[in-house]
DNA sequence: AAGTATGATTCATC
DNA sequence: GATGAATCATACTT
C-alpha cells in the first residue's frame, strides 16, 4: 500500500506542452501515428509511401525507415504493455480495496482517488516512454541524415531539374516557395536529402524541409553562376537547348509550326523562327524593363525567352565564340542582369580577368 | 594527397 | 526575412 503514495510525481495536465511537444513529434515522425501493423515488411512499404514521381534514390533512407520502424514498434509494444500492467495493477487495487471494504468502510471518494493516483503514476511512465522514444529518433536522425554536416549530393536527376529551372529562368532565378516545392518534389528530395536547413525555419523539430534545400541550392547556384559565368557557359548551353525543346513545343502550338526542314539532331530546336524569336525577345525585354517583372504573363514568357535566348545566340553567332559569351552573360542582355537589383558597378562581363573581381579563378 | 565540386552554415545587408 | 558573400566540411576527381 505504501508504494501508492507518490504524491505529485509530475504535474500531469492534459494540456502539458511538454506532452505535447513529445506527441507532436512522435506524430510527425510518423512513430506515433495510425500505422497498419505491417512490421516485417515496412520498409519496402515505406518506399512506396511517397507516391509521387517514382524515383527514390535513398538506400540510406530505407535503411533509416528501417529503423524508425524498429523504433515504432518497440514504442507501440511498451506503450501497450503499460497500459496492461496500468489495467491489471488498477483491477488489483480495486480488488484490495473491495476486500477491505468488508473490514472497514471505504468512501468511493477515496476509490476515486486511488485510481487517479494510478493513473497519474502511469502516464508519467508513459511520458517517459515518449521521451525516450523522441530521444532515440533524434539519434537516429542525426545518425544516419542529420549528420551533422554531411554532404549528401543530389542525385544526377535531381540536378537536372534545377538546372533545366535556374537556366530558364536565368534573368531571374528566384523560385517562388510554390516553385520550390514543386521543384522538390520533382527531384525527389524528401526530408531524407536534407534535416538541417537554416533557410527554412519551419519549425523548430521539423525543420529541413525539402524547400530550403532548394532553397540552399539555388543560393550557391546564383552566386557561383554569377562569380564565373564563363564556366557555366557550356552547361547553360545545354539546358537552354534542352528546355528549349520544350518551349519550341509550347509557342509552336500558337504561331504556324512550318518546319519541314531539319529533322532531327541538335537542329530540332532551330526550327524555330528567328524573326519570331526576336520579335518575342524584344517585347519581352521591354517589359521587362519597366516594372512588369512580377507579372505572371510576363513570368511566364520569360521563362521561354530565356531558353530561347540561349539558342538564338547559338544559331546566331556560331562563329564567333566572343559574341556568344556576351550574349550568355545576363549583363549582356537584360537591364535586369544583375539580379535583384539592376546596379552593376563594376564589368563582371567579360570571361578575360576583371581588374577587381579577381578570386578563386583558375581557368585560363 | 592535392585539387575541385558542391551542399550547408554563418554573417552582413538591404 | 530573404539574399549575397564568405566559409565550412564533405564528396568526388586527379
Amino acid at each position: 500500500p505504501a508504494v501508492l503514495s507518490i504524491r505529485g510525481a509530475q504535474e500531469e495536465e492534459p494540456t502539458d506542452p511538454q506532452l505535447m511537444r513529445l506527441d507532436n513529434m512522435l506524430l510527425a515522425e510518423g512513430v506515433a501515428g495510425p500505422e497498419k501493423g505491417g512490421g516485417s515488411a515496412a520498409a519496402a512499404a515505406a518506399a512506396a509511401a511517397s507516391g509521387g514521381a517514382g524515383s527514390d534514390n535513398s538506400v540510406e533512407h530505407s535503411d533509416y525507415r528501417a529503423k524508425l520502424s524498429q523504433i515504432r514498434q518497440i514504442y507501440h509494444t511498451e506503450l501497450e504493455k503499460y497500459e496492461q500492467a496500468c489495467n491489471e495493477f488498477t483491477t488489483h487495487v480495486m480488488n484490495l480495496l473491495r476486500e477491505q471494504s468488508r473490514t472497514r468502510p471505504i468512501s468511493p471518494k477515496e476509490i476515486e482517488r486511488m485510481v487517479s493516483i494510478i493513473h497519474r503514476k502511469f502516464s508519467s511512465i508513459q511520458m517517459q516512454l515518449k521521451q525516450s522514444t523522441c530521444e532515440a529518433v533524434m539519434i537516429l536522425r542525426s545518425r544516419f541524415l542529420d549528420a551533422r554536416r554531411k554532404r549528401r549530393n543530389f542525385n544526377k536527376q535531381a540536378t537536372e531539374i534545377l538546372n533545366e529551372y535556374f537556366y530558364s529562368h536565368l534573368s531571374n532565378p528566384y523560385p517562388s516557395e510554390e516553385a520550390k516545392e514543386e521543384l522538390a518534389k520533382k527531384c525527389g528530395i524528401t526530408v531524407s536529402q536534407s534535416i538541417v536547413s537554416t533557410r527554412d525555419p519551419d519549425d523548430e523539430l521539423a525543420r529541413g524541409s525539402p524547400t530550403s534545400c532548394v532553397s540552399n541550392w539555388f543560393g550557391n547556384k546564383r552566386i557561383r553562376y554569377k562569380k564565373n559565368i564563363g564556366k557555366f557557359q557550356e552547361e547553360a548551353n545545354i539546358y537552354a537547348a534542352k528546355t528549349a525543346v520544350t518551349a519550341t513545343n509550347v509557342s509552336a502550338h500558337g504561331s504556324q509550326a512550318n518546319s519541314p526542314s531539319t529533322p532531327n539532331s541538335a537542329g530540332s530546336s532551330s526550327s524555330f523562327n528567328m524573326s519570331n524569336s526576336g520579335d518575342l525577345f524584344m517585347s519581352v525585354q521591354s517589359l521587362n524593363g519597366d516594372s512588369y517583372q512580377g507579372a505572371q504573363v510576363g513570368a511566364n514568357v520569360q521563362s521561354q525567352v530565356d531558353t530561347l535566348r540561349h539558342v538564338i545566340s547559338q544559331t546566331g553567332g556560331y562563329s564567333d565564340g566572343l559574341a556568344a559569351s556576351q550574349m550568355y552573360s545576363p549583363q549582356g542582355i537584360s537591364a535586369n542582369g544583375g539580379w535583384q537589383d539592376a546596379t552593376t558597378p563594376s564589368s563582371v562581363t567579360s570571361p578575360t580577368e576583371g581588374p577587381g573581381s579577381v578570386h578563386s579563378d583558375t581557368s585560363n
